[in-house]
DNA sequence: CTAATATATCGATACATTTCAATATATTAA
DNA sequence: TTAATATATTGAAATGTATCGATATATTAG
């Protein structure tokens, strides 16, 4: 993996907005919708629609239009991948 | 491992000179003087000081002084439990 | 087509980070 | 003890990020 893509994904880990959101995906097994974020998130709209944003550039997400909702799965793969680059940094 | 702690080893992991210093503590097998960090990032010497500090602060590294000079190791229990941490939000 | 709803983008402000020059501290050498 | 060397801290400028209100776009409902 590119060092610019470590550090891009390592920002979008990098706040606590974006960490619940990760987190509130796995509980709800990899299928979360954009309007069930401000149930956890006491932020306006545009800034959960920021957050989600960073999450997306860094490929953390997957993001799939459902009418007029937008829905969000967890990119396990890339999650790996960054996981592997960590670990090459262990020896 | 907490979110708190999460966002700042993130937050250490999001800077390509921060990265690279860790890349180069591993081919280094893992003892890293302050004076060697010069010769692979062309940064004054208090920038070079304020990456390492955010590492150290994050505890991705283990600050040793020797003398008046300064050496670093990795902290691999830590980089481990980040990936630990990772390893959850993937189910 | 029009109104309502869901999400994204824009522009501005507040806050945080990066970087540097200058300076401080700590250690060794002479 | 004084000078030299290694690293840390301070203060300031430049840049980047988070947040919001306002507005745009896209989709569905009526």
């Amino acid at each position: 993996m590119e060092v610019r893509k470590v550090e891009r994904i390592s920002k979008a880990l990098s706040d606590p907005s974006r960490i619940l959101i990760l987190q509130q995906l796995r509980q709800k097994e990899d299928c979360l919708y954009c309007h069930e974020i401000s149930d956890f998130i006491d932020l306006t709209q545009p800034s959960i629609s920021h957050h989600v944003k960073q999450l997306a550039d860094a490929d953390l997400i997957v993001v799939e239009k459902e009418g007029r909702n937008v829905k969000y799965k967890l990119n396990k793969g890339i999650l790996n991948e960054y996981v592997q680059f960590l670990n090459t940094l262990k020896i």
